[in-house]
DNA sequence: GCGACAG
DNA sequence: ATCTTGTCGC
């Protein structure tokens, strides 16, 4: 697996987003995909009642059978990661995911990533990233905002979506998963077309918040944080 | 200069 | 991101 390397600083990562961007493509189908892996991370903080690493978790999903079919997990000490700062997410937790996603028995045909794809200010958040690092589809769903302008009022009837502008055009979606929750960010992150993207995540859907892969590597990444720290 | 700011 | 019971609304 290729290097993911550590910024000194914010600029230098600015810098390698912009020299990375231009690989992305914003065109693939996905509805064929059975295997995807979902990614999610857990990470103590002053308040947190355990103290230990952080641990990032790739849930391998089957589509077909609507079910897990395998967990896998990494942890990283506090002092190996790049801090956080909001439009650098990828250096803090990629390097993690592809610990865990190199620990899987199989290669996932495409990627669910909690957080953004194009919706960012130079189009390069962590699912584009993680994308064009592996050569997978990819797709970021993200619970809060970083970048874009919603096109219409907030979508408010579970399954809608409107659409998320940036400065050259659409950047991705919010939409409602579930009738009066906050919409969902939804983007695409590699080798995944703009309609492709809503269309896919929709059909992941279930009775929570959060698209069920996600959820469930939500779930396992705090648990095993929990595990780890006592 | 001011506000905004994924996890 | 984390902690956390009950409680209110679709």
């Amino acid at each position: 697996m290729l290097s993911f390397p550590r910024p000194a600083d914010v600029r230098e990562a600015a810098e390698i987003q912009r020299a990375l961007r231009g690989r992305v493509i914003l065109q693939g189908d996905p509805r064929g995909v059975r295997y995807l892996a979902a990614l999610d991370a857990s990470h103590p903080t002053r308040f947190s009642r355990v103290r230990g690493p952080s641990v990032a978790v790739a849930v391998l999903w089957d589509r077909v059978e609507g079910r897990v079919v395998e967990v896998a997990s990494a942890s990283v000490p506090e002092d190996e990661l790049f801090p956080y700062v909001p439009g650098f997410l990828s250096f803090r937790e990629a390097p993690g995911y592809l610990a865990a996603l190199s620990r899987l028995s199989r290669v996932p045909e495409m990627l669910l990533v909690d957080g953004m794809g194009i919706a960012h200010p130079r189009a390069f958040g962590i699912a584009a990233h993680l994308g064009v690092h592996l050569d997978l589809p990819s797709i970021g769903v993200g619970k809060t905002l970083l970048y874009g302008r919603p096109e219409a009022e907030l979508p408010q009837e579970a399954g809608s979506a409107v659409r998320l502008m940036g400065q050259e055009g659409q950047v991705g979606w919010l939409l409602c998963s579930r009738s009066g929750v906050r919409p969902l960010v939804v983007s695409p992150g590699h080798r995944v077309g703009m309609g492709e993207s809503l269309e896919f995540v929709r059909s992941l859907l279930g009775k929570t918040h959060l698209p069920e892969p996600l959820r469930q590597a939500h779930l396992h990444a705090g648990e095993a944080r929990r595990r780890l720290g006592g």
